[in-house]
DNA sequence: ATCCCGAGGG
DNA sequence: CCCTCTGGAT
């Protein structure tokens, strides 16, 4: 299920990919795309966007949403990248976590998608669907990420992120999923009155066509 | 726990 | 009119 699934962010070098993931937040990935060309051309570098006027660099990205705190991270971050990583994008988690917007979900993005390392991308739809599968019962996205450490293998990680993802916005939707459409509707323990146990998890793992 | 914030769907 | 959308910082 879902072979070719991918980032959905149009991007082309890690700081393309890192300033549209940070955009992404609580935005659709259309919106994202429809402001980063524009967007990219104006500000090819880190440089640029540290330089950035921030009137303007907000009006660019307003369609998103958050659009002052957004445009505050973007300078931030153009400002950190030029004074402490060489306006380059840091390849290490402990790094790009410590760049101002740059959560641990971001993080894990640009690691798995601009840096070919293996990353768990826990969003909102990777977290929900981790606990209606039964693989998780914790809600804190860290605890959920070393849960499915110790189900899947790294090779396995951004694969699965994404078709998590893709999942959760196609069909397992937060208020109404689509079990009638499902493909793993057999296998989930939280579809009708099908089994909660932790052996209906694994066979999700098993047999599901995550695996 | 709360705020940031616009756009589209039910 | 209410809800949600690939979060992050305070």
């Amino acid at each position: 299920m879902y072979p070719n699934a991918h980032c959905e962010l149009d991007f082309t070098s890690p700081l393309e990919l890192l300033v549209a993931t940070i955009l992404s937040a609580q935005c659709t990935d259309r919106r994202v795309n429809a402001v980063t060309p524009t967007l990219f051309a104006r500000y090819p570098a880190a440089a640029d966007y540290a330089a950035a006027d921030r009137a303007e660099l907000e009006e660019l990205i307003r369609p998103t949403g958050f659009f002052r705190a957004k445009a505050g991270n973007l300078i931030g971050l153009g400002q950190e990248l030029c004074a402490r990583f060489g306006g380059e994008v840091p390849g290490r988690l402990a790094d790009l976590v410590s760049l101002p917007g740059v959560g641990r979900k971001t993080a894990n993005v640009v690691l798995g998608n601009a840096f070919g390392v293996p990353g768990i991308t826990v969003d909102t739809h990777f977290g929900r669907l981790a606990r209606r599968f039964g693989w998780t019962r914790a809600s804190d996205p860290v605890k959920v990420e070393h849960a499915i450490g110790d189900l899947f293998p790294p090779e396995d990680w951004t694969l699965l992120s994404h078709r998590m993802i893709w999942h959760g916005r196609r069909v397992c939707h937060a208020r109404r999923p689509a079990c009638g459409a499902c493909d793993l509707a057999r296998w989930c323990p939280s579809y009708g009155e099908g089994p909660t146990d932790e052996a209906a998890a694994r066979k999700l793992v098993r047999n599901g066509p995550f695996s």
